[in-house]
DNA sequence: ATCGTATATCGTCGATGGACGATGAATTGC
DNA sequence: GCAATTCATCGTCCATCGACGATATACGAT
Protein backbone atom coordinates (compact mmCIF):
# COMPACT_ATOMS: atom_id res chain seq x y z
CA UNK A 1 0.00 0.00 0.00
CA UNK A 2 1.69 3.34 -0.91
CA UNK A 3 0.99 5.79 1.05
CA UNK A 4 3.47 8.29 0.13
CA UNK A 5 2.80 11.30 -1.99
CA UNK A 6 3.25 10.03 -5.55
CA UNK A 7 2.72 13.09 -8.04
CA UNK A 8 0.89 11.69 -10.94
CA UNK A 9 0.35 14.08 -13.23
CA UNK A 10 2.79 11.87 -15.69
CA UNK A 11 0.02 9.19 -15.57
CA UNK A 12 -3.05 11.48 -16.13
CA UNK A 13 -5.36 10.52 -18.44
CA UNK A 14 -3.05 7.41 -19.36
CA UNK A 15 -4.79 4.63 -20.77
CA UNK A 16 -3.89 1.04 -19.82
CA UNK A 17 -3.67 0.97 -16.32
CA UNK A 18 -3.75 -1.32 -14.21
CA UNK A 19 -6.35 -2.22 -11.77
CA UNK A 20 -4.04 -1.01 -8.46
CA UNK A 21 -2.81 2.09 -10.35
CA UNK A 22 -6.24 3.10 -11.27
CA UNK A 23 -7.28 2.55 -7.59
CA UNK A 24 -4.23 4.87 -6.16
CA UNK A 25 -4.80 7.35 -8.91
CA UNK A 26 -8.46 7.26 -8.17
CA UNK A 27 -7.34 8.42 -4.50
CA UNK A 28 -4.91 10.50 -5.43
CA UNK A 29 -7.46 12.47 -8.01
CA UNK A 30 -10.01 12.38 -4.38
CA UNK A 31 -7.71 13.96 -2.80
CA UNK A 32 -7.55 16.60 -5.01
CA UNK A 33 -11.06 17.40 -4.68
CA UNK A 34 -10.72 16.72 -0.82
CA UNK A 35 -11.21 20.36 0.50
CA UNK A 36 -14.06 22.58 -0.26
CA UNK A 37 -11.78 25.40 -1.77
CA UNK A 38 -10.39 23.19 -4.62
CA UNK A 39 -14.08 22.25 -5.04
CA UNK A 40 -14.50 25.64 -5.78
CA UNK A 41 -11.76 26.15 -7.61
CA UNK A 42 -12.26 23.24 -9.91
CA UNK A 43 -15.74 24.33 -10.70
CA UNK A 44 -14.85 27.89 -11.51
CA UNK A 45 -12.20 26.24 -14.03
CA UNK A 46 -15.09 23.64 -15.06
CA UNK A 47 -17.15 27.08 -15.82
CA UNK A 48 -14.41 28.87 -18.14
CA UNK A 49 -13.67 28.46 -21.34
CA UNK A 50 -10.49 28.15 -22.70
CA UNK A 51 -10.94 31.20 -24.56
CA UNK A 52 -11.30 33.25 -21.59
CA UNK A 53 -8.13 33.42 -19.17
CA UNK A 54 -8.74 32.39 -15.99
CA UNK A 55 -5.45 33.90 -13.96
CA UNK A 56 -4.36 33.32 -9.92
CA UNK A 57 -5.55 36.34 -9.49
CA UNK A 58 -9.45 35.87 -10.37
CA UNK A 59 -9.67 32.84 -8.29
CA UNK A 60 -7.97 34.79 -5.17
CA UNK A 61 -11.15 36.89 -5.47
CA UNK A 62 -13.50 34.91 -5.21
CA UNK A 63 -12.46 32.29 -2.15
CA UNK A 64 -12.18 33.91 1.08
CA UNK A 65 -8.48 32.76 1.62
CA UNK A 66 -4.85 34.48 1.33
CA UNK A 67 -2.89 34.74 -1.89
CA UNK A 68 -0.22 31.98 -0.43
CA UNK A 69 -2.96 29.64 0.26
CA UNK A 70 -4.77 30.15 -2.62
CA UNK A 71 -1.56 29.26 -4.56
CA UNK A 72 -1.00 26.17 -2.64
CA UNK A 73 -4.45 24.76 -3.23
CA UNK A 74 -3.61 25.37 -6.94
CA UNK A 75 -0.38 23.74 -6.31
CA UNK A 76 -1.82 20.67 -5.32
CA UNK A 77 -4.35 20.31 -7.88
CA UNK A 78 -1.33 20.31 -10.44
CA UNK A 79 0.48 17.94 -8.66
CA UNK A 80 -3.04 15.65 -8.33
CA UNK A 81 -3.61 16.21 -12.27
CA UNK A 82 -6.75 18.33 -11.95
CA UNK A 83 -5.07 20.87 -14.00
CA UNK A 84 -2.50 22.94 -15.90
CA UNK A 85 -1.19 26.03 -16.21
CA UNK A 86 0.30 28.64 -18.89
CA UNK A 87 2.64 32.02 -17.92
CA UNK A 88 1.12 34.52 -19.51
CA UNK A 89 3.46 37.50 -19.00
CA UNK A 90 3.63 38.61 -15.57
CA UNK A 91 0.46 36.46 -14.66
CA UNK A 92 -0.47 32.39 -14.66
CA UNK A 93 -3.60 31.42 -16.32
CA UNK A 94 -5.24 28.00 -15.23
CA UNK A 95 -7.25 25.47 -17.02
CA UNK A 96 -8.71 22.33 -16.27
CA UNK A 97 -6.63 19.32 -17.69
CA UNK A 98 -8.30 17.49 -20.89
CA UNK A 99 -10.68 15.13 -20.68
CA UNK A 100 -10.09 15.35 -16.83
CA UNK A 101 -13.66 14.94 -15.62
CA UNK A 102 -13.90 12.33 -18.14
CA UNK A 103 -11.24 10.48 -16.86
CA UNK A 104 -12.23 10.70 -13.18
CA UNK A 105 -15.92 9.25 -14.03
CA UNK A 106 -13.92 6.44 -16.07
CA UNK A 107 -11.54 5.59 -13.01
CA UNK A 108 -14.90 5.33 -10.85
CA UNK A 109 -16.54 3.01 -13.19
CA UNK A 110 -13.58 0.78 -13.80
CA UNK A 111 -12.65 0.59 -9.79
CA UNK A 112 -16.17 0.80 -8.01
CA UNK A 113 -18.79 0.30 -10.47
CA UNK A 114 -21.49 -2.01 -8.58
CA UNK A 115 -21.39 -5.56 -10.85
CA UNK A 116 -24.72 -7.28 -9.89
CA UNK A 117 -23.97 -10.43 -11.19
CA UNK A 118 -21.37 -11.63 -8.66
CA UNK B 1 -14.74 28.62 4.33
CA UNK B 2 -16.31 25.39 6.31
CA UNK B 3 -12.66 23.72 6.79
CA UNK B 4 -13.89 21.70 10.00
CA UNK B 5 -14.69 18.11 10.04
CA UNK B 6 -18.37 17.69 9.76
CA UNK B 7 -19.69 14.21 9.42
CA UNK B 8 -22.07 14.21 6.49
CA UNK B 9 -24.22 10.97 7.62
CA UNK B 10 -27.43 13.07 7.80
CA UNK B 11 -26.95 14.79 4.59
CA UNK B 12 -25.95 12.34 2.45
CA UNK B 13 -28.57 11.58 -0.77
CA UNK B 14 -30.41 14.29 0.25
CA UNK B 15 -32.07 16.51 -1.81
CA UNK B 16 -32.55 20.25 -2.33
CA UNK B 17 -28.87 20.69 -1.40
CA UNK B 18 -28.03 24.44 -1.67
CA UNK B 19 -24.87 25.05 -4.67
CA UNK B 20 -22.24 25.20 -1.50
CA UNK B 21 -24.11 22.41 0.10
CA UNK B 22 -22.90 20.37 -2.54
CA UNK B 23 -19.77 21.76 -2.96
CA UNK B 24 -18.67 21.33 0.46
CA UNK B 25 -20.35 17.44 0.22
CA UNK B 26 -18.72 16.28 -2.68
CA UNK B 27 -15.56 17.68 -0.63
CA UNK B 28 -16.39 15.51 1.72
CA UNK B 29 -16.89 12.69 -0.21
CA UNK B 30 -13.49 12.75 -2.05
CA UNK B 31 -11.95 13.04 1.63
CA UNK B 32 -13.13 9.85 1.90
CA UNK B 33 -12.30 8.16 -1.12
CA UNK B 34 -8.58 10.17 -0.49
CA UNK B 35 -7.04 6.59 -0.07
CA UNK B 36 -6.29 3.67 -1.32
CA UNK B 37 -7.01 1.45 1.57
CA UNK B 38 -10.42 3.15 1.62
CA UNK B 39 -11.12 3.14 -2.54
CA UNK B 40 -9.97 -0.72 -1.99
CA UNK B 41 -12.39 -1.26 0.71
CA UNK B 42 -14.86 0.44 -1.96
CA UNK B 43 -13.97 -1.62 -4.48
CA UNK B 44 -14.28 -4.44 -2.29
CA UNK B 45 -17.95 -3.67 -1.14
CA UNK B 46 -19.11 -2.67 -4.75
CA UNK B 47 -18.13 -6.09 -6.10
CA UNK B 48 -20.52 -7.68 -3.21
CA UNK B 49 -23.91 -8.02 -2.97
CA UNK B 50 -26.26 -7.26 -0.44
CA UNK B 51 -27.18 -11.03 0.12
CA UNK B 52 -23.46 -11.90 0.47
CA UNK B 53 -22.17 -10.90 3.87
CA UNK B 54 -18.95 -8.16 3.94
CA UNK B 55 -17.96 -7.85 7.59
CA UNK B 56 -15.30 -6.16 8.90
CA UNK B 57 -12.54 -9.41 9.25
CA UNK B 58 -12.98 -9.80 5.51
CA UNK B 59 -12.12 -6.56 4.96
CA UNK B 60 -8.68 -6.70 6.91
CA UNK B 61 -8.03 -10.12 5.31
CA UNK B 62 -7.77 -8.31 2.14
CA UNK B 63 -5.75 -5.16 3.51
CA UNK B 64 -2.12 -4.87 4.57
CA UNK B 65 -3.13 -3.23 7.67
CA UNK B 66 -3.81 -3.78 11.12
CA UNK B 67 -7.30 -4.18 12.47
CA UNK B 68 -7.28 -1.53 14.20
CA UNK B 69 -6.09 0.91 11.13
CA UNK B 70 -8.66 -0.62 9.19
CA UNK B 71 -11.37 0.06 11.21
CA UNK B 72 -10.46 3.67 11.34
CA UNK B 73 -10.80 3.74 7.72
CA UNK B 74 -14.02 2.03 8.26
CA UNK B 75 -14.91 5.03 10.71
CA UNK B 76 -13.73 7.21 7.79
CA UNK B 77 -15.97 5.68 5.36
CA UNK B 78 -18.85 5.76 7.51
CA UNK B 79 -18.22 9.30 8.63
CA UNK B 80 -18.26 10.03 4.82
CA UNK B 81 -21.36 9.02 4.44
CA UNK B 82 -20.24 6.12 1.81
CA UNK B 83 -20.94 2.85 3.73
CA UNK B 84 -23.26 1.95 6.70
CA UNK B 85 -23.05 -0.92 9.17
CA UNK B 86 -24.75 -3.53 10.70
CA UNK B 87 -24.51 -5.38 13.75
CA UNK B 88 -25.10 -9.33 13.18
CA UNK B 89 -24.00 -11.30 16.24
CA UNK B 90 -20.56 -10.78 17.13
CA UNK B 91 -19.40 -9.52 13.74
CA UNK B 92 -20.25 -6.22 11.85
CA UNK B 93 -21.31 -6.32 8.53
CA UNK B 94 -20.33 -3.64 6.12
CA UNK B 95 -22.05 -2.43 2.91
CA UNK B 96 -22.11 0.73 0.50
CA UNK B 97 -25.07 3.57 1.03
CA UNK B 98 -27.89 2.54 -1.31
CA UNK B 99 -27.42 4.91 -4.32
CA UNK B 100 -24.31 6.56 -2.84
CA UNK B 101 -22.41 6.02 -6.35
CA UNK B 102 -25.47 7.52 -8.27
CA UNK B 103 -25.12 10.47 -5.71
CA UNK B 104 -21.43 10.81 -6.24
CA UNK B 105 -21.75 11.05 -9.65
CA UNK B 106 -25.46 14.06 -9.59
CA UNK B 107 -22.81 16.14 -7.28
CA UNK B 108 -20.05 15.65 -9.56
CA UNK B 109 -22.18 16.66 -12.43
CA UNK B 110 -24.45 19.98 -10.36
CA UNK B 111 -21.36 20.92 -9.23
CA UNK B 112 -18.16 20.46 -11.77
CA UNK B 113 -20.06 20.18 -14.79
CA UNK B 114 -18.49 21.94 -17.64
CA UNK B 115 -20.72 24.11 -19.24
CA UNK B 116 -20.02 24.96 -22.54
CA UNK B 117 -21.92 27.59 -23.13
CA UNK B 118 -20.91 30.37 -21.02
C1' DA C 1 -18.46 -17.49 35.12
C1' DT C 2 -14.97 -17.95 31.71
C1' DC C 3 -13.00 -18.09 27.38
C1' DG C 4 -12.53 -16.98 22.56
C1' DT C 5 -13.74 -14.24 18.70
C1' DA C 6 -14.79 -9.87 16.46
C1' DT C 7 -14.54 -5.15 16.53
C1' DA C 8 -13.97 -0.35 18.30
C1' DT C 9 -11.41 2.88 20.81
C1' DC C 10 -7.35 4.87 23.07
C1' DG C 11 -2.74 6.67 23.29
C1' DT C 12 1.33 7.63 20.91
C1' DC C 13 4.26 9.07 17.26
C1' DG C 14 5.85 10.95 13.00
C1' DA C 15 4.17 12.93 8.66
C1' DT C 16 1.13 15.83 6.22
C1' DG C 17 -2.38 19.54 5.62
C1' DG C 18 -3.76 24.03 5.78
C1' DA C 19 -3.60 28.68 7.40
C1' DC C 20 -0.86 32.97 7.44
C1' DG C 21 2.70 36.76 6.67
C1' DA C 22 7.09 37.61 4.70
C1' DT C 23 10.01 37.18 1.10
C1' DG C 24 11.71 35.97 -3.59
C1' DA C 25 11.45 35.90 -8.63
C1' DA C 26 9.78 37.23 -13.07
C1' DT C 27 7.68 40.54 -15.97
C1' DT C 28 5.80 45.12 -17.34
C1' DG C 29 5.88 49.97 -17.55
C1' DC C 30 8.03 54.25 -16.55
C1' DG D 1 17.62 51.29 -13.58
C1' DC D 2 13.49 51.27 -10.63
C1' DA D 3 8.83 50.62 -9.04
C1' DA D 4 4.64 47.99 -9.37
C1' DT D 5 2.26 43.81 -10.26
C1' DT D 6 1.64 38.88 -10.11
C1' DC D 7 2.54 34.70 -8.40
C1' DA D 8 5.33 30.98 -5.95
C1' DT D 9 7.90 29.58 -2.12
C1' DC D 10 9.51 29.65 2.67
C1' DG D 11 8.99 29.37 7.58
C1' DT D 12 5.95 28.84 11.31
C1' DC D 13 2.15 27.19 13.86
C1' DC D 14 -1.55 24.21 15.01
C1' DA D 15 -4.76 20.48 13.57
C1' DT D 16 -5.49 16.25 11.40
C1' DC D 17 -4.03 11.81 9.26
C1' DG D 18 -2.41 7.39 9.42
C1' DA D 19 0.13 3.82 11.37
C1' DC D 20 0.63 0.75 15.34
C1' DG D 21 0.02 -1.98 19.83
C1' DA D 22 -2.68 -2.21 23.79
C1' DT D 23 -6.93 -2.26 25.74
C1' DA D 24 -12.04 -2.18 26.13
C1' DT D 25 -16.48 -3.97 24.79
C1' DA D 26 -19.85 -7.10 23.19
C1' DC D 27 -21.36 -11.50 22.26
C1' DG D 28 -21.50 -16.67 21.61
C1' DA D 29 -20.08 -20.98 23.20
C1' DT D 30 -18.70 -24.07 26.79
Amino acid sequence: MDTGNRKVTDVTQRDNLSDNECKEHLAVLSKGLAHPARVEIICKLAHTDRETRCICSDIVKILPLAQSSVSQHLKILKDTGWIQDKIEGTSVCYCLREDIMEHFGTLMKRCIQKEENR
